[in-house]
DNA sequence: ATACAATCGGGACGCTCGTTCCGTTTAGCA
DNA sequence: TGCTAAACGGAACGAGCGTCCCGATTGTAT
């Protein structure tokens, strides 16, 4: 559903494809925040051109988040068959790191100026999911405890971005404590 | 250090208690980003009154969440006296509880465009020692394990506060799997 | 090689927001 | 009551940013 109708001049999906790669950079490591200029100056583009293939900032942001949940959904996956009771702790520090780098995620976790559900309804839907069977899968497995459920991993999931966003390395020694607290005592 | 020189006029003082009430609501409503023509005109002043008692929007800023500091502090205290054991429980869900009413508290702690060592260090370092009193008391206790330390409260704070703020009630579910994580198995 | 349409770059526009400025109002005092 | 300095309100200014527009450029089919 990217590149249907007629299909792109040459230099116009070399530019998109370009675009694509610095917005997802930078919105990286500044988050949501940064001004399309400084997209485009990196991009070695004009704004125009980045307003050519995104109607707006907004669904630029949005097509590099879509992206970036889909890799994370499946390298979870993965992660998982290979060890169904840790699949649910893998999942959540791994997602606390990319909160680290990836500023972009974390504001569409926490919901910060962008609503996932509504703006990726199928994505979230698609996570959700993820989670369910991680969940489940962990505590068949005995290895979480019997009365957490989805929303509660959906809260973690923000309190954890948010500690290694804000606290940097720190958070790394309170993941034990988390897992702890998961645990069946 | 308030109202030292010679006294305000009466208007002015009038003004600036005025304009210190609303920006503290206001702050807390809608964090630190609200415009100051906002509070003004809540406050039903004009910008430049503001402007007269506060030389920037970020010294208004400051002086509040200075004030609310002030406030959890003295409360933790008195609870911790209550309680030995419960002090450092209490403390951090209260602050949690803070941060879903007040946006300011939230970004102090983050240190969302407001670093508070920097701006506040008498009152971070009376912070710092607070938790540092509150854990060693819980850990005489015997309610919180002896390998946690005053970064770790620091970093459950950042997690709890975002929590707090991003999932509203759903929060409270996970407090206990917090509680479990920091008790001696 | 030529022509035409797709694409480009970056300046312009409009809006938001922090801060300043200044003509007007008012408290405090004699 | 009248005078003066303090204080007021809100218009004005400048900077940042998203988005739009248009003359210049370039890919591509013939």
């Amino acid at each position: 559903m990217t590149e249907k109708d007629r299909p792109l001049r040459a230099d116009a999906a070399r530019n998109r494809a370009r675009v694509l790669r610095v917005a997802y950079e930078t919105f990286a490591e500044e988050g949501g925040g940064v001004p399309i200029d400084e997209i485009a100056r990196r991009a070695g583009v004009g704004a125009g051109t980045i307003y050519r293939h995104f109607p707006t900032k907004e669904s630029l942001f949005q097509a590099i988040v879509a992206d970036r949940l889909r890799q994370v959904v499946e390298r979870a996956r993965d992660q998982a068959a290979t060890d169904p009771g840790e699949g649910l702790y893998a999942f959540l520090f791994h997602l606390a790191e990319q909160g680290a780098t990836d500023l972009g995620l974390t504001e569409a976790f926490a919901g910060t100026g962008f609503d996932l559900a509504t703006s990726l309804p199928e994505a979230e839907r698609e996570f959700t999911t993820l989670m369910a069977d991680l969940l489940a899968q962990a505590q068949r497995a005995g290895t979480v405890r019997p009365d957490v459920d989805v929303d509660d991993v959906k809260t973690l999931i923000v309190g954890l971005q948010a500690m290694r966003r804000f606290r940097g390395e720190q958070a790394d020694r309170v993941y034990p404590l988390i897992r702890a607290g998961l645990t069946r005592r």
